[in-house]
DNA sequence: AATTTTATCTTCGTTTTTGTTCGTTTTGGC
DNA sequence: GCCAAAACGAACAAAAACGAAGATAAAATT
């Protein structure tokens, strides 16, 4: 079956939005409720979308139920900092994504850039960057973990040590006063720090609900990372310190 | 056949906006409906538009579609032939699942055992198993192939080379007169016999279709395998070197 | 010039899609 | 647990799009 020309540009909002609603796409395309209904049904039929009341949501894949209150938390400010930082990355370029709601946004954000090379642990952005037909997407090989589709574990550690690329874009749990990037899982930073050793530049995505969290493994310090991407200023002392450690502090242009 | 200076300007304008309508079309060139659905059959026919109601639009994903049309393909059969499988496999024991929509089905049919540790080299299997809260699910690493969701290169075959399990269960494209498993892309080729070198038990999964085709390289033997899983009894010479090798041959109970 | 070929138009019955209505199910507050 | 509102799906009718077949006209071939 053929997707109708409505169809395919469901499809692609959901991509971008990670969500769909009935009452808004029938607005926006100027057709019935209940013919949209039929649409969803189905691209939820096909195994395009899942069907949930009132819409749709890309497939859910890996996403369980904290994950997701997590992915919809600051969804705003993260897409604004995706864009952002997606801005910053130029086409033929090489990347890391790591684990993250926030990273995820990023793969989002960078699905109409052209001819990257992106390696990550993430099922997640793997299964967004398929829509990218001009993108190679590597995958970082692990033991899947379910709370948030991250491949984790010493095959993941060694799989990106096989690779040097452009960019990295890390993700983190928590940015303490310090400036120091913390996580919980220590596999997870193992990972991480993998990947900063293995880049020649290094972001990192963060919204404002990380800062001044705590957690229990140190994965970096702000001045091992060349700029930050988040959606408000700093404290005045780590703004102070990151100038002196040349780490570039990145907020989205205002609106 | 060649194209029509209208149609070559079709595909044109396609290829810009993504979509063509029939109703814009006919009034742009001037000529009738039929005329234009006429063009739009034609291009759809040889592959160079996908046809819609109401116009066309750009091929989305050529490999896509053909996976999905795989998948749908003799759906019945390889559900059967994945229940009879699954029944084969233990609680609490270990396997490979490689490439391919039949050992996607015994992935779903895997989704009530208990207790798994399951290495695959396929995303959609990881994907679907995500769902067994019981089952450990490791994705060896590799370059995501977009036709069907296969990671495949080396990072692949190292990946495997890591682990030993207690069975494989390996899909091929062909299944020639003399017994030969085959299959077209050698990557994938060298990561199927990775997976049977480090398994203590090897299960084919292959419906019908399969058999008396061909493709350029080989994986294996049946004499190498433990046991066929299929929807058809095999022809009789086949059948008979089965049972001087050892090779066991299952057939979903009739219904 | 006559004939064939090709592309297009016209007509009409068929198929697909969409809108409408209405009974059922799900959801969320109480 | 109960109730109202929202969302849902089934069924049918209307509308839009479709393809087939024959008619027409222009171009190519003889």
């Amino acid at each position: 079956m053929a997707l109708s020309f409505r169809q395919s540009e469901i499809l692609g909002i959901a991509r971008v939005e990670g969500r769909v609603e009935v009452e808004e796409l029938a607005r926006r395309f100027g057709v019935t409720l209940q013919t949209i209904r039929r649409d969803l049904t189905e691209l939820a039929d096909t195994g395009k979308l899942d069907r949930v009341h009132g819409g749709a949501m890309l497939r859910a894949g890996v996403a369980n139920i904290g994950y997701e209150e997590r992915r919809l938390m600051n969804a705003d400010a993260k897409a604004a900092i995706a864009r952002t930082c997606a801005a910053a990355i130029p086409e033929n370029s090489s990347l890391f994504l790591n684990i993250g709601t926030t990273t995820e946004a990023v793969a989002r954000a960078l699905l109409d850039h052209r001819n990257l090379t992106v390696v990550t642990n993430n099922m997640n952005v793997a299964n967004i960057l398929v829509a990218n037909e001009s993108c190679d997407v590597i995958v970082a090989g692990g033991v899947l973990r379910r709370s948030d589709g991250g491949l984790v574990g010493d095959l993941t550690t060694d799989a990106i040590g096989h690779f040097k690329v452009d960019y990295a874009i890390i993700g983190t749990s928590a940015l303490d006063a310090d400036g120091d990037l913390l996580d919980f899982d220590s596999q997870e930073v193992r990972v991480s720090r993998a990947i900063l050793r293995q880049s020649r530049q290094s972001y990192l995505v963060a919204d404002a609900s990380k800062l001044g969290r705590s957690a229990p493994v140190r994965i970096a310090s702000l001045c091992d990372i060349d700029a930050v991407f988040t959606n408000a200023a700093l404290p005045d002392d780590l703004t102070r310190r990151c100038s002196d450690w040349g780490t570039e502090i990145r907020l989205p242009r205002s609106r």
